[in-house]
This record gives structure tokens, C-alpha cells and sequence, in this order.
DNA sequence: CCTATCATGTAATCCGTTACATGATTAT
DNA sequence: ATAATCATGTAACGGATTACATGATAGG
């Protein structure tokens, strides 16, 4: 059994398969892009990548379809669930970058007008995207992600005002 | 001359090495600490290898002290001003991903109220700290940096209120 | 004088990105 | 049928992090 380091993306993994079970690399690509991916995005290949690290290290089982096109199928263990468990009771005081390329050409100078219209547009569709996510949720979604959602659409919102306020 | 892609990592050394003129890598590391790093962080070892990385392309040169600790000293060229003048003058419509390890927590279930104690007590400690930094800011700080220190400043109060909201 | 801390680097590792590839489905 | 898109992976590369190391300076 291998030794490895839990990153973010280890999280995601864990998190995604004990919420939805056994499940294969493309079927985390679709939970990503509807959730988590919003404010954490991974590339396609990582959910191809990570789940074998896991399981080399026993956090997840894998097994394969038998037959057709044999597929992986990912499974958390106890290990992995005693591993997310830990990792979401420990309270963090690590704050969020705000790793905006936008802020940073404006940091080095950039013309804020040109920027600002440029994210206003931007962020303003984001925004609408969440509103229209959160105003179509189903019900059985849990308060983890519809919090997270309501911390994406304060952010959206802060940025479209910073932003107005630049474009003068 | 070699090809390289350049980061974000590679238009900070070139912003810093335009603003500040011939710098040593552990100059650098402290114009970093005190300004674009509060939204941007770099480990020390990048000030040292994205130089000479960019170095090895011609956007910066190179030179070493004569006697005592010869230490190497970087300037930008005209390569690299070209370079960070093309970055800077190209709008972007990327958004800011909020990857916030403690959000990340929260999406996948942690205790809201224990999260949020912690989150409301280190983003308000830097509120504090960017108010200080405003206030104390010498006059011939250009206008970028101040403009990225208002985003920081609107960032940190939506935080506040939103881990305050959770907190209950 | 001794010892922290500051200053200055190098090396190894590894995660994440990018590029490449091909098999299955669906639409026209 | 054919093209387009969806689905499923692998491999190579490189930038970022981590760890290691040592020389200077200042404080006690």
C-alpha cells in the first residue's frame, strides 16, 4: 500500500463518490461540471489520474465492468471516508486567493476601463447562471453546496459592483 | 534562445522587475510580501527559477555582483516589457475560481457553525490588515495596486458577512 | 561568542496541464 | 453511411511545491 498526499483534488474525489456511490471517471466529470467545478475546476484527466493514486493507497476500490467496454468503477473505502471525515471536521483558518487574472493585470497596470467592461459582462452571466441553478434546485440537495452556491452568487456579486465602479 | 511559456508567475517578475527596476531574487520575495502576494502567493524557490527561466527567453537579463556574495541581479528587457505590455493590454473574460479551502469544506458537508467561527475571525484579521495598508499608503503608489487592495478590501466584507450569516 | 534569524540558493519530487488517441453513440 | 460529438483513457512535460543546505548578520 502506498503513501500518499492528500490534496484538494484527493477531496473532491472522496467527497463526489460518497455522495454518489460508485462511479466512474466520466460520471465525476459530469458531477464536477455541475457543482464543485464552479469555484474549483479540474481538468478531465485528473478524475482519470487521482482515483487510480487513491486507490493505490486504498482511499477508494476500484473495479471493472465485466464486459462491453470495461469500464472503472470507483468505490470509497472505510479508509477513505475515515480520511474525508477527518479532513472536514478540521476547521481551517487558510484564506482564499483571490488568483484573478483579471486583478492581476489591473495590479500591473492594465486600463481598468477596457478590463472592467470586459469582467462586468463576465461576471454578470456567471451570476445569472447561479441564480438560475440555485432557483431550479432540486430539493434533495444538501445545505453544503447550496451554502457554497450562495457564497459564489455574494462573490459574483461584489466583483460585478467593484468592477461597474472602475468602468466609471 | 529558448522558447517558454509564460505564467502568471512570469508576468509578476516582469511587473515587479518594470516597477521596481534591477532586482535580486530576495528583493523580489519582499515587493511579493508586501503587495500582490495577498491575493497571488509564490513560494520563495519561484523567485529564483522563474528569473532565470525567463532569462534563458531574453525577457529579462542577467548579471551577477563582482565580489562579496555575487549575488545575481535581474533587469527587464525590452523583449520582456514588450512581452508584459501585450498581457497587460489584452482584456480577459476568465473568472476568478474561489478556491477556498474552507468552502470546499463546506460543500462537502462540514459543520457550518465551527467553519464559520474560524473563517469570520481570520478574514476579518485581514480586513484589518488591508484597511492598515491603505491608510499608510505612500502617494506614488500607482493607482493598479490600490485598485486590487479596494477588490481585496470588498472581497474580505463579503466574506465576513457571509461566514457571519452561516455562523448564525 | 553563540545562536537565532535573515538571506540565498539547489535538487528532487509530484501534481496538474496539455497533447495525443481511439472507441462508442447520435444525428443527418 | 458519414460526420460529429460523447466517452474513455494514456503519456509526456513542466511549473510549483517541498525539502535540503549553507552563508551572512544581528541580538543576547
Amino acid at each position: 500500500m502506498q503513501e500518499i498526499r492528500l490534496t484538494p483534488t484527493s477531496y473532491i474525489v472522496l467527497g463526489l463518490l460518497e455522495f454518489a456511490g460508485e462511479s466512474t471517471p466520466y460520471a465525476l466529470k459530469q458531477l464536477v461540471a455541475g457543482s464543485v467545478g464552479y469555484f474549483w475546476t479540474l481538468q478531465h484527466a485528473q478524475l482519470y489520474t487521482e482515483p487510480e493514486r487513491l486507490a493505490a493507497a486504498g482511499y477508494v476500490s476500484e473495479t471493472r465492468e465485466e464486459g462491453g467496454r470495461r469500464r472503472r468503477l470507483y468505490t470509497i473505502t472505510d479508509r477513505g471516508r475515515a480520511a474525508l471525515e477527518a479532513w472536514r471536521s478540521e476547521t481551517t483558518t487558510e484564506l482564499a486567493e483571490l488568483r484573478e487574472p483579471a486583478l492581476l493585470k489591473l495590479f500591473f497596470g492594465a486600463d481598468p476601463k477596457r478590463l472592467a467592461a470586459a469582467q462586468v459582462e463576465a461576471n454578470r452571466a456567471r451570476l445569472v447562471e447561479y441564480e438560475a441553478i440555485r432557483d431550479s434546485m432540486p430539493d434533495d440537495v444538501p445545505p453544503g453546496p447550496r451554502q457554497a452556491l450562495e457564497m459564489g452568487i455574494r462573490f459574483e456579486r461584489a466583483a460585478i459592483e467593484f468592477w461597474e465602479d472602475l468602468a466609471g
